[in-house]
RNA sequence: GUCCCGUUCGUCUAGUCAGGUUUAGGACGCAUGGAUUUCAUCCAUGAAACAGAGGUUCGAAUCCUUUACGGGACGCCA
C-alpha cells in the first residue's frame, strides 16, 4: 500500500454537481489507481447554508456512481470525525500555535492570519478603499497538472468568524495536516486560495501537500458564460438518476471531461478506469458539457447490458409511466423489452416508444397516421389480412411470416404491402422494433382486437 | 481593476513535455447515401480545427515572445 492520502471535502449546501461529483470520481481514481487511502470530510462549517438534505443527496450520488470511501463518515478510522462541525478542539488547538506564532490578531471580533513582510496602505479599486497590504515572498504551488504556479497573497484574511466559528481556509489546511493528505486534488476554482492555503502550511512548519487543480466545467454556450452552475441544465447528479440514466454511463462519461487514455477508447469500465487513471493526462482547459454525448455514451451501456439487467433498470421508467406494476408478467416485460433495447437510447424515452406493449391506451402519431391512410387502401389490407390472422393457430415469428407470404401471393404483391398498416393499427405509429416479433410478442389476441378497432375507427 | 490559469474540428479529445513518421487521428453531433416494412437502430461517405502575429530552426500544432479571446480568484461562503 502506497503513502498517498487523498480527500473530497464538500461542503453540504445543495444539490451535489456534475463538477463536484467529478472532484469526487478523481480523487477516487488516483486513490484507487495508486493503492492509497481515500477519505470523505464533511465540510461543514457554515452552519447557516448546511443542510442534511444535501448531505444525504451527497452520499446517495457518491454511491450511486460507485465512490466508496476509505475514511469518512460510516467509515470512521483514526483521523476522524470526519465531520468539521465536530473537529473544534482541533481547530483551537492548531489556533493557539497560530497565536503563539504571533501570526494572529483580532479585528471586528474575527481573528485574522497575518502574513510576513513589509505593510503598507493602498487604495484597491476592487475593494473600493484603502486597504492595508503586505509585501510578501511569492508562494510556488506544485500542481501535478500545471507544473509549478507562483502567486503572491498580499492582504491578511479571516481565520476564524467573529462568531466563532473556524473558517474554510484555516480548517482545510488544518485538517488536511491532521488527516495526513498527501494530494489535493480540487477544481481550479481553487487555485488562487492554494496560496492562502500554503501561507498556511508554512506557518505551521509543515510541507504542503501535492496539489492537482481540475479544470472547470464550463456552461453550454447557450446557457450564458462561464463554469456550469447548479441551476443550469444537466448540472444535477440527481437528475441523472431520476432520469434512469446507468450510473456506470455517468461515470464513465464525467471521468472524460478532462480526462482521456489517450488511445480512441472511450468506453471504460471502472476497472480500466482504475487502472488507466492518471493525473499526468488531465486536461489544463476547460471541458463544456455536451448532453448528446452524455447521451451516447449511456446509449452504449444500454445496448450492452444482459436482458435481465436491462429489465431491471427499464421497470423503473416503465413503473413510473403507470405501464406496469408489481402484477406484470416478468417474462412478458422480457420480451418486449428485449425487442426495444436495440432501437430506444433512452430509458426516459422507453414509455413512449413501448407503451403499446403494456396498455390500450397508447398514442397516436400522427405524421405516421397521415402516412398510412394516404394511399386509401389501407381498410382493405386490415380487412384482408384479419381473416388470415385469425385462422392462424400457430402464433410465432415463422408462422405469422409464412402468412403474411400466403396472402401476398395469392393476391400478387409483397408481403409488406400490410405491414405498415398493421404496425399502425397495433402500435400506433410506423416505428418501433421488428414487425414480425412484435406481434408474436403482443400476441394473436391483442393484434385482432386492434385491427378491428382500427377498421371500425377509420373505415 | 489586480493577480493566476488556459486556448487543436460546433463539442469532448489524440498528437505538445522528448520539433520531422500529420494530406492533424478518434468520438459525439451534423450532412449525404445505403440496409430495413418502418425507425429514434445499423453501415458507409463527407464537411469540419492547430486563436492571431512575430521569432528560433533545414523543418513548429509542438520551443520562445507578444496580442486577442476565454476561464478563475479577489467574502467574517466553501
Amino acid at each position: 500500500m502506497s503513502n498517498v492520502r487523498v480527500r473530497f471535502a464538500p461542503s453540504p449546501t445543495g444539490s451535489t454537481h456534475i463538477g463536484t461529483a467529478r472532484t469526487a470520481l478523481f480523487n477516487w481514481l488516483y486513490a484507487r489507481r495508486t493503492g492509497g487511502v481515500f477519505v470523505l470530510r464533511i465540510e461543514d462549517t457554515d452552519k447557516e447554508r448546511n443542510t442534511q438534505e444535501a448531505l444525504d443527496e451527497l452520499i446517495d450520488g457518491l454511491k450511486w456512481l460507485g465512490i466508496d470511501w476509505d475514511e469518512g463518515p460510516g467509515a470512521e478510522g483514526e483521523h476522524g470525525p470526519y465531520f468539521q462541525s465536530q473537529r473544534n478542539e482541533l481547530y483551537a488547538s492548531y489556533l493557539k500555535k497560530l497565536e503563539e506564532a504571533g501570526r494572529t490578531y483580532e479585528k471586528d471580533g474575527a481573528i485574522y492570519f497575518k502574513l510576513e513582510g513589509e505593510r503598507y496602505t493602498e487604495f484597491d479599486k476592487y475593494v473600493g478603499a484603502e486597504v492595508e497590504k503586505v509585501k510578501t515572498q511569492p508562494v510556488v504551488i506544485d500542481d501535478l497538472i500545471r507544473g509549478n504556479v507562483t502567486r503572491r497573497e498580499e492582504r491578511d484574511f479571516v481565520i476564524q468568524r467573529s462568531n466563532g466559528d473556524p473558517s474554510f481556509h484555516f480548517v482545510n489546511v488544518v485538517d488536511d495536516i491532521a488527516m495526513k493528505i498527501t494530494h489535493v486534488i480540487r477544481g481550479e476554482d481553487h487555485l488562487s486560495n492554494t496560496s492562502k492555503h500554503v501561507e498556511l502550511f508554512n506557518a505551521f512548519g509543515v510541507e504542503p501537500p501535492k496539489f492537482a487543480h481540475l479544470p472547470m466545467i464550463l456552461k453550454n454556450p447557450k446557457d450564458g458564460k462561464g463554469k456550469m452552475s447548479k441551476r443550469d441544465k444537466g448540472a444535477l447528479i440527481a437528475e441523472y438518476k431520476d432520469r434512469d440514466f446507468l450510473p456506470e454511463a455517468v461515470r464513465n462519461f464525467i471521468a472524460l471531461l478532462g480526462w482521456s487514455p489517450k488511445d480512441d477508447q472511450e468506453i471504460l469500465s471502472i476497472e480500466e478506469l482504475v487502472e488507466r487513471f492518471s493525473l499526468d493526462d488531465v486536461q489544463k482547459g476547460g471541458a463544456r458539457f455536451d448532453e448528446k454525448k452524455m447521451s451516447h455514451i449511456n446509449f452504449e451501456y444500454m445496448k450492452a447490458m444482459p436482458v435481465e439487467a436491462y429489465a431491471n433498470s427499464a421497470s423503473s421508467a416503465l413503473r413510473k409511466a403507470g405501464l406496469i406494476d408489481d402484477a406484470t408478467d416478468q417474462d412478458y416485460l422480457v420480451s418486449c423489452l428485449k425487442v426495444c433495447q436495440e432501437k430506444i437510447d433512452s430509458f426516459e424515452n422507453l414509455p413512449g416508444f413501448a407503451a403499446y406493449f403494456f396498455s390500450d391506451d397508447y398514442a397516436i402519431n400522427e405524421k405516421a397516421e397521415g402516412k398510412v391512410f394516404k394511399k386509401g387502401d389501407a381498410i382493405t389490407r386490415i380487412q384482408e389480412i384479419t381473416p388470415v390472422l385469425a385462422a392462424l393457430e400457430d402464433w410465432t415469428e415463422a408462422s405469422l411470416e409464412g402468412a403474411f407470404n400466403q396472402l401476398a401471393e395469392s393476391l400478387e404483391t409483397k408481403p409488406f404491402a400490410w405491414f405498415p398498416v398493421v404496425r399502425f393499427a397495433v402500435s400506433g405509429t410506423n416505428s418501433g422494433p421488428d414487425f414480425l416479433p412484435m406481434l408474436e410478442i403482443l400476441g394473436k389476441e391483442r393484434v385482432l382486437e386492434r385491427l378491428k378497432k382500427t377498421e371500425e375507427k377509420y373505415a
